[in-house]
DNA sequence: CGAATCCATAACAAAATGGTTATGGATTTT
DNA sequence: AAAATCCATAACCATTTTGTTATGGATTCG
């Protein structure tokens, strides 16, 4: 997962209709159709989130007859929840080191 | 973490100049003076980088004398990081679900 | 005290975002 | 075959975003 995708990744997850996309998605696959009676946009809007969704990698699209299929795409999601876990230890890691510094300093004032 | 906070860290999270503020306040903290000589922009736009971490609950900032300490607030990404990783759990355990049901039907092609 | 430094905000321009309606291709239904 | 359905794309508009330069307040340095 390089910068760029992230970038796509976390855009897409920075709006609510998406992540509603993504969470009614969940139960298992639904068509465009049945999206656009979920959330009370035009049908071609949930398609322009469907397109940000697919770009980042998050949904998939199949054209099956006159319809289309859009199912969730975990792996990508997960990368990225890795990569934000990541950051996290790191963050906590470093928290601790300073912790203990401070621990130290106060048990001993002196700087000794 | 409700929605609109979803939206603001996630929003905070998709620029990689962001990402990289974020990263090197792994190692502590900074001033923005120190940050903007990291990143090849304008202070300003150091500044308001900042504001949208802030008020995505990403960073902190600290006022000593006329320099403005920042630092990493590791809680509200752990709360993100939460949050994507529920999903990714749900989505996995329905399709682990659906997988089950997949390997029985081929186990028993016949629908029983 | 005067000069320099640190930083936030305002003003502006360019680009991206998210909604709408209009349209048309492909497929299914009647 | 004609009508209806599903969906993508284009065109348009309002809003937001991200960079810039200009400015000024607060603090520190000499």
């Amino acid at each position: 997962m390089d910068s760029k995708n992230l970038d796509l990744v976390f855009s897409a997850l920075s709006d609510a209709t998406r992540r509603g996309i993504l969470a009614s998605l969940a139960s298992g696959e639904r068509t465009v159709h049945e999206l656009t009676s979920d959330f009370d946009i035009s049908q071609p809007a949930v398609s322009r989130h469907l397109r940000v969704l697919d770009s980042a990698g998050l949904v998939r699209r199949e054209k099956r007859g006159r319809e289309t299929i859009v199912t969730a795409a975990t792996e990508t999601a997960a990368e990225a929840a890795h990569w934000l876990t990541h950051y996290v230890d790191f963050w906590t890691a470093h928290f601790d080191q300073m912790d203990v510094i401070l621990t130290k300093q106060r048990e001993r004032p002196d700087g000794r």
